[in-house]
RNA sequence: GGGCAGGUGGCGAAACGGUAUACGCGCGAGACUCAAAAUCUCGUGGGAGCAAUCCCUUGGGGGUUCGAUUCCCCCCUUGCCCACCA
């Protein structure tokens, strides 16, 4: 018997998909065959090579891409290197070696793996978010986004990791700790570059219905948007000119009000704080520095401070306490609360503790039940008391009537903030920004008012396309909307891009607040390009999720697109190419009885990777997107129509894999020992895509045995010597045979449409077990062609050795051949077995002709011996004929 | 505290109103072998029985139905995400 040499067949292979330039796999940007972009999230090329976690989405992509492409199908299937970011720095710190360096070993290293897997990527379209020519237009967008004035420098308290010195994103936090390394997070004010994303929130929320995504990625994108409808209104304060601002969803409650708490950063503190109050304010204020956001919300009794001065409440204009307490926080709304003990758990928590009074004004049957023991925050049922001429009102019906009645404006907030964009470290994509002291003084003495902007105001509209002289002239000098904005910060010209990052010999973070590049005189000073003057760059880096909320145009725009000059923008954003991947003409929907449904909002048709980029990647992605279609260079609104998202691949202990643990899975170790195919099938196999599952190092033995039995038997059918072959098949057992084959492909099919990829190969193994049966009992020709069916079917999951089976028997490539056909005439059987039930309980099967009219089967079933001695005592209340299935003699 | 997804043999799992445990692992027995590995054959949810056969079984409890792993309600439990958001 001759053995399965995968090693020397996936070779083989390897070398011949290599030899044609990979040319099968590669995408045409035109044309009217249905069309699928087909998107995994590419990899950090960490030091660490790829895991087994990786390789299930890229083979459940790379079956589907197969699969499609034999269905006539234009596929693009691309895969790049998401290469600048910390894991890569930190990785290239460790072990000394320049990130640059580290990261094109990296790349090789993960390269050469993928395709010791057999992935069909269109590796013409291969990119890399730390190479210049792409990062290039990474500038070129974040340039316009800094023009429109959606970029803005801040100065506001900012999350900063004490080990990766940098300050991070809401997004890249993780229980107040810092995602990558676990260092508690600490609040730092540092000047930042900020992407104003919370202009976008409204869209980014409603825009989720159109999506096939998730309902639990979509539900995570609405928390984190967290958008809540109510009123704002101010507070006069006694004794002061000062108003406060207020928001609340519970305005129906206003009556209730018997304190206001002002969050410790609010800036009204310092100035209402009075003399009697000013020193248990300051000790206050000095404990709670030296919280972390943490410890703030891990605190289970809340804590404050009464500042000595009183709001006057709108209506009754009775005097409220103002007190100052870190449970109320800067970042949301006004960072102020109406305090509501009442009807508000946090607020009755903190008068409880305070003495500060509670006043019912929701009473759930109109009476009063003062004391209370708990807040009654019940909204669905409830009516206002002790509220003036409010009361007897629901919830739902007093707020409008309050709002109108003290004209409290309506207003909606978001939890979602906007994105701090900059990073104090050294590989990323440096900021396409100079800083000119004389441009500063020039804008500074304009008459320029741009109104002015906090994170949490959305009064501000995106100026029409193009139009970035929503700035103006000063002098004979145009500055644009962000240049207006951010006073001294002009963006470099297009056609200077990139900014390259430059090359240096410590490119260790600092931790003084600064980037490794601000150390680099040489490059930090260059001439303002608006005036000439003396300027400096912007020393600070992109996030690493800068190069990913892109790439995916990258892909489809191709090598040639990045290498043009940042000035030929117009050329790069092809609008055809655009078009023709990212909305969906009227031929790719239905088609062959397979479900790739297009999405009508256009953008890649199927996206797959694991859900921890809910609230990263998959928002910042989207929101660039939105900007790019503002700005007229995308065509659609979304850039992931449908989004799948593969479970995670756990240790044999079902634990997470993590080296700590020593439970991880080298896919490099699983190849040598048993080959690509059965890795690839293995992973497929474990179960459904979408589910977690632990990896059973005992489990892939299963694969590999059929496999194996695959290759023998198709190999010992190919060599059997002319005398040894069956001349003439069984008639019935061809017929089997037959109708197991087109059940199969109909089987497979069905399932790699629906990404059911586990019982697809159940169906496969099911189909060669039987095979083996009947082996003795048909013609050596009729063999050859079954086995050429399941060749193909086997192709999408084990591509190497559906080759080498294919050209056993065959002079063309098995990718070229179309899928398999099935005969729904096959299927139709002469015969059903009904299972025969009484009362429900199964008691015997009963085969019979198709045809067989229902009085025929019930008489027959009646008959069954098993059947009638269940039925002899008893009288028969009623039958159930479910017809080709079951018959129930209900008793 | 809120949201989402799960709980089926010894294990990964299948079926998702109609014969629960397909497929695979593991295990047991046998064949081949001096022997072992590999391979092949048969068996394998639990219980009672020599057997035919019968009873029980999809986290627990109710409900709908002739029939529920599947649909509805309550509870327990595991995982993931978000959590003082006014």
């Amino acid at each position: 018997m001759k053995k399965y040499d995968f090693a020397r067949i996936e070779k083989k292979w390897q070398r011949a998909w290599e030899k044609s330039g990979f040319s099968s796999w590669r995408a045409k940007n035109s044309g009217t065959a249905k069309k699928m972009f087909i998107l995994d999230m590419f990899p950090y090329p960490s030091g660490e090579g790829l895991h087994v976690g990786h390789l299930e989405g890229y083979t459940a992509t790379d079956i589907y891409a197969r699969f499609l492409r034999m269905n006539g199908w234009n596929i693009l299937h691309p895969m790049g290197w998401d290469a600048f970011g910390l894991p890569a720095e930190n990785y290239a710190i460790q072990n000394k070696i320049h990130p640059n360096v580290a990261m094109k070993k990296n790349i090789a290293r993960f390269k050469k793996q993928i395709q010791s897997v057999g992935l069909s990527y269109d590796w013409s379209r291969e990119l890399a978010t730390s190479d210049p020519a792409y990062y290039k237009w990474t500038q070129w967008m974040f340039l316009q986004m800094f023009h429109h004035g959606l970029a803005y420098e801040s100065n506001e308290p900012i999350n900063w990791c004490p080990l990766c010195k940098t300050t991070l994103a809401n997004e890249d936090l993780e229980n107040g700790r810092c995602e990558r390394c676990k260092s508690l997070i600490e609040r730092k004010p540092m000047r930042q570059w900020v992407l104003r994303i919370t202009m976008y929130a409204d869209r980014l929320l409603n825009d989720l219905k159109q999506l096939e995504w998730s309902e639990s990625v979509k539900e995570m994108q609405r928390n984190w948007i967290g958008k809540s409808t109510g009123y704002e209104f101010s507070f006069r304060i006694k004794n002061s000119r000062e108003t406060l601002p207020v928001f609340t969803t519970r305005l129906d409650t206003l009556y209730g009000v018997t304190f206001v708490v002002l969050a410790p950063e609010h800036p009204l503190v310092e100035s209402i704080t009075t003399p009697e109050q000013k020193e248990k304010v300051r000790l206050y204020m000095r404990e709670g520095a030296s919280k972390t956001d943490l410890d703030r919300a891990a605190e289970k009794e809340k804590t404050g401070v009464f500042s000595g001065a009183y709001a006057i409440h709108p209506i009754t204009k009775q005097e409220i306490p103002i007190w100052i307490a870190d449970y109320v926080l800067m970042d949301y709304a006004f960072g102020s609360v109406m305090g509501v003990p009442a009807h508000d758990e946090r607020d009755f928590a903190f008068a409880h503790k305070y003495h500060l009074p509670i006043r019912e004004v929701i009473s759930p049957d109109g009476k009063s039940h003062e004391p209370l023991s708990s807040a009654y925050t019940d909204i669905a049922t409830g009516m206002l008391i002790h509220s003036g001429p409010f009361d007897r009102l629901s919830v739902k019906q007093a707020a409008p009537k309050i709002a109108a009645f003290m004209s409290a404006q309506q207003a909606v907030k978001y939890k979602l903030q906007d994105w701090t964009f900059a990073r104090q470290r050294y590989w990323g994509e440096p900021f396409p920004l100079v800083f000119c002291e004389q441009c500063k003084k020039r804008v500074e003495n304009s008459k320029f008012r741009v109104p002015l902007l906090h994170s949490g105001l959305n009064c501000w509209k995106l100026p029409a396309r193009r139009s970035l002289g929503a700035g103006g002239k000063i002098g004979n000098l145009n500055f644009t909307l962000g240049e207006v904005m951010n006073p001294g910060w002009i963006g470099v010209p297009e056609e200077k891009l990139p900014v390259v990052l430059p090359n240096v010999t410590h490119y260790e973070p600092t931790g003084t607040g600064a980037s490794p590049l601000a150390s680099i005189d040489t490059w930090v000073s260059v001439k303002c390009p608006k005036c000439g003057g003396p300027a400096k760059r912007e020393t600070d880096t992109m996030p690493q999720w800068a190069g990913s909320c892109w790439y995916y145009l990258g892909f489809i725009l191709g090598q040639d697109k990045l290498k043009l000059s940042a000035k030929r923008a117009k050329l790069f954003w092809d609008q055809k190419v655009l078009k023709y991947w990212l909305t969906t003409g009227r031929r790719d929907s239905g088609g062959g009885g397979l479900v790739h449904r297009s999405f009508s909002g256009g953008g890649v048709g199927f996206y797959v990777g694991g859900t921890e980029h809910a609230t990263r990647h998959l928002i910042y992605a989207r929101f660039w997107h939105k900007f790019l279609q503002d700005i007229g260079v995308v065509p659609n609104k979304e850039p992931f129509a449908k989004l799948v998202n593969q479970g995670m691949v756990l240790g044999s202990d079902g634990e997470k894999m993590s080296k700590s643990r020593g439970n991880v899975v080298n896919p490099d170790d699983i190849i040598k020992q048993y080959g690509a195919d059965t890795l690839r099938m293995y992973e497929m196999f474990l179960g459904p895509l979408e589910a977690s599952k632990p990896w059973d190092t005992n489990g892939i033995v299963g694969v590999h045995r059929f496999l194996s039995r695959v290759f023998s038997f198709a190999f010992e059918h190919a060599s059997l010597a002319p005398k040894k072959r069956i001349a003439k098949s069984n008639a019935e057992i061809k017929k089997r045979a037959h109708r197991l084959m087109h059940q199969t492909v109909k089987k497979v099919g069905d399932d790699i449409s629906h990404m059911r990829f586990n019982t697809a190969i159940s169906a496969l193994m099911e189909f060669q077990n039987e095979l083996l049966e009947y082996r003795e009992h048909i013609a050596y020709t009729d063999m050859n062609k079954i086995l050429n069916i399941f060749t193909l079917l086997l192709y999408p999951f084990a591509p190497h050795l559906a080759s080498e089976l294919w050209s056993m028997r065959n002079a063309s490539r098995v990718e070229k051949q179309p899928w398999p056909k099935y005969n729904p005439a096959v299927l139709v059987r002469n015969t059903v077995t009904y299972v025969i039930q009484v009362s429900g309980k199964v008691r015997d099967t009963l085969t019979i002709s198709v045809d067989a009219e229902q009085s025929e089967v019930i008489k027959q079933a009646q008959a069954c011996s098993k059947v009638s001695k269940w039925l002899e005592t008893k009288k028969i209340k009623r039958v159930v004929f479910v017809k080709g299935k079951i018959v129930n003699f209900v008793v």
